[in-house]
DNA sequence: GTGAAGTACCTTGACAGGCGAGGTACTTCA
DNA sequence: TGAAGTACCTCGCCTGTCAAGGTACTTCAC
């Protein structure tokens, strides 16, 4: 089974922001870390990621450096700001409520 | 806090499903029941339920019937149907997964 | 008897995020 | 030499959400 973008959307942000929390990171790295965390049932798209990272770094949540690559094709690393740590924060809990809602709202059980 | 429509998106349809699985109802109680469930912190706009009833209604997930309503408002009904109760399934289990791998991608803690 | 508030439905058009498709550029290895 | 892997990026379409607007009926307070 692999789970539509729709399901989610409004959580990529989120994804990224954790992972960013864990130390600088680049494009592609983070996206083969969604694809080998979700063992391949999760895919955000290259598209959907850099429309993210360009989002993110607009609103100030993080910043973009180039790496030094001596060899192989340069990358682009992104470090997390403060402002980016209290979003991620918020989107964590955002997530966690989420879960008890939609967990409350999907019982297929005991209505009134 | 309030949970944007964007961190359900592509869980409204197994939302409402879900409900019509417990009985027919009709898109102003199914509105408050979620609102009611979430203490008021989801939300669906109802533009938003309308156009998820059409959609169901257009793949055949769900049927709907205008009830007699002596007096106060007409109200139109949907029931779940066969195909809806096999979606339905379908997307709880994507829910299940959804959790599993958000939790997984969004811990902070530990990474390789 | 009138006007607000509640019940109940519906449509239109704007907007935003995801993604398919396409592209660039470099390296490694058969 | 060319395929496959690493690594980046953009354009334009599609789809779901929602703000805003509308209709129509009932109840209840003033």
């Amino acid at each position: 089974m692999s789970i539509a973008g729709d399901l989610i959307r409004g959580h990529t942000d989120a994804i990224i922001l954790a992972r960013l929390l864990r130390g600088d990171s680049y494009g592609y790295e983070i996206n083969k870390m969604i694809s080998t965390l979700s063992s391949g049932r999760f895919e955000l798209k290259e598209a959907t990621l850099y429309t993210a990272f360009k989002r993110l770094e607009e609103t100030g949540c993080i910043r973009s450096y180039w790496g030094d690559s001596g060899a192989g094709a340069r990358r682009r690393y992104y470090t997390i700001t403060p402002e980016g740590r209290l979003t991620c924060g918020k989107l964590l809990e955002e997530w966690k409520e989420t879960k008890e809602i939609m967990d409350k709202l999907l019982e297929t059980e005991e209505w009134k």
